[in-house]
DNA sequence: CTGAAAGCGCTTACAG
DNA sequence: CTGAAAGCGCTTACAG
């Protein structure tokens, strides 16, 4: 059996309450006593336990992040700013992965019940305002990515403006017939950017064509992936006439679209949404959300809550950003490789 | 304040006992009482802590995942694999990520001592044989992922048996001066694969150089990002003569090397190493890591001992496969787009 | 099937 | 600066 703080206390001729104070940097403990208890904690490979702690100061010192889908490009984006932001902060960092199968709402109220940490990141968690407001009474910090709702602190981009600019950049570099390569309707994002790509069409008095929105056939991870992106272009491309550019929903469909037009040996210009790291790379024009900004300033957020549980609830929305590279430049030329 | 099993048991009029036995499923309970706790913890949105369940049971229902980068493809793969297993299983997963300027061995001792999780999956650390015996006096069940010591559970691949194959085929095709381009040195993997690339060239009787070896400037995550391949392709091509081919330490370098060649208009056959999703979409040749089955392999290995701490220690290793892809097809004739 | 009671390993006023 | 003691919210033999 492992050491617990009896054992130290014992051994160091202390009590216990001297020890924990060592651990927990209290001050008041002698210089002598210290030296004694942390030698005598070293040899005997001593550390006091998370779980009791946590329990005796009712404090977890953990944060837990809450995800639909883990292995995706935005998420691992977002996780990457929490890690910087928490990395020299004292804080524990636990990840749950929504099951797709099962109720979401029971999901996270089953989290927040538990009360595992003292604060909960939900990113791309989409619930009714109702459903929301339902969980204020845990009264628990909570900040939302990538969702809205008027209750709790979020962070997140104005998907509709994003899906605008892209539209309207494609627009003026020339292009009248700009197709929409989507997702599942369902999804949150695709609903924003759906609205974004009407407006722009309205806007700019374009014709409105449902046929030129888009998706693939392969819907894990909502059609966000490459093979749904390449599925949806194959799609385009055999249109007659092919529309003239195309606005994706996501970079990484729009990988997707760019082998599917390297196979079909036909270029239109297109404009990706994220800006992951690999854009620069494919030469990916794109409507760039400062992901990792995102998650670093949700972090942040969150643990001010925590600190302060009365400071004043704050709407984050950041606007997205058009980032011109290659893909949009072979516009109004037929280029055949 | 929340509620807790005091309240419930007062509530419902039974015992905690009885209100624990409910949430614990350990049976002994008439129906009568399960429905009326259940009906009472309902109403006061009651759910046993985690943390004082933790205490009590001594069990904390918690796996921790220790890596040293978060956002690398690797770990996301490996960590999507983790989620699989975990979906339909009772436990927590935490993450806890390595700080690069501290000590790893400090770091490492430190997050098992605090006994935070009933089992640890450390994914691509990297440690000295006399390292990893003296954390077995812990006594707590570990596996370890892309990385091997004899003391405890282990799942890798053999990484010099993979670049010893990605050299092979590119000489199989007809090419003789064939490039290795590489990351930071001092990383295992490099290591390890760099070991694979000689072989191959003895064992293939092709005079070594050790010019070929070329990686790029950028050393942020040991150099595996597309910038570094870029840069090291950029290199590469600028030799004279151009090698004949060249074998990339990783998928995502693969992706800056391939841009390196269109920016540079020139073209060699080259192959990556790990097979990331991009990969296929890409047209990339490369080498073929299990990373999700990794993942789920190791968890489901992890849990069983957990359960079982006396079951023999087990070695995994999976031998890498050769993808061949559209990037190798192009050997022979010097293409110019 | 049920409850009283001890115990899990800590923290934290409180009194000195 | 130090220690005795209560308490954190549960689980789990034990006895019935």
């Amino acid at each position: 059996m492992a050491a617990t703080i009896y054992d130290i206390a014992k051994k160091a001729g202390v009590s216990i309450a001297t020890v924990s104070r060592v651990f927990n940097n209290s001050g008041n403990v002698s210089d002598k006593a210290c030296k004694k208890v942390l030698s005598v904690a070293d040899e005997m490979g001593y550390h006091p336990q998370a779980f009791a702690q946590g329990l005796a100061s009712r404090k977890s010192n953990t944060l837990m992040i809450v995800v639909p889908v883990i292995s995706n490009y935005f998420f691992m984006e977002i996780l990457g700013g929490v890690q910087d932001k928490l990395s020299d902060m004292n804080y524990e960092l636990s990840i749950f992965n929504i099951n797709p199968n099962k109720d979401l709402k029971k999901q996270v109220e089953h989290v927040l019940k538990r009360r595992w940490a003292e604060g909960y990141l939900f990113v791309s968690i989409h619930l009714e305002d109702k459903d929301w407001k339902s969980f204020q009474k845990y009264n628990v910090p909570i900040t939302l990515v990538d969702e809205y709702f008027e209750g709790f602190d979020s962070v997140s981009v104005d998907n509709s403006q994003g899906a605008y600019r892209a539209v309207k950049a494609l627009y003026e570099y020339g292009n009248r017939k700009i197709a929409m390569l989507s997702a599942l309707e369902s999804s949150k994002p695709i609903k924003d950017r759906l609205k974004g790509y009407k407006k722009a069409f309205e806007e700019l008095d374009l014709p409105f064509d449902g046929k030129l929105i888009v998706k693939g056939d392969t819907m894990n991870r909502d059609g966000f992936t490459e093979r749904a992106g390449y599925e949806a272009m194959m799609k385009i491309l055999k249109m007659d006439p092919v529309p003239d550019a195309c606005f994706c929903a996501s970079d990484i469909q729009a990988v997707g679209a760019l082998k599917a037009m390297q196979d079909a040996n036909k270029f239109i210009p297109i404009i990706g949404y994220d800006d992951i790291e690999l854009a620069e790379y494919m030469g990916l024009s794109t409507i760039r959300q400062p992901m990792k900004e995102m998650g670093f300033f949700a972090t942040q957020n969150l643990i001010d809550r925590i600190n302060n549980p009365d400071k004043t609830i704050s709407q984050t929305i950041y606007t997205p950003e058009l980032i011109t590279r290659s893909s949009t430049k072979l516009n109004g030329r037929a280029v055949d490789v």
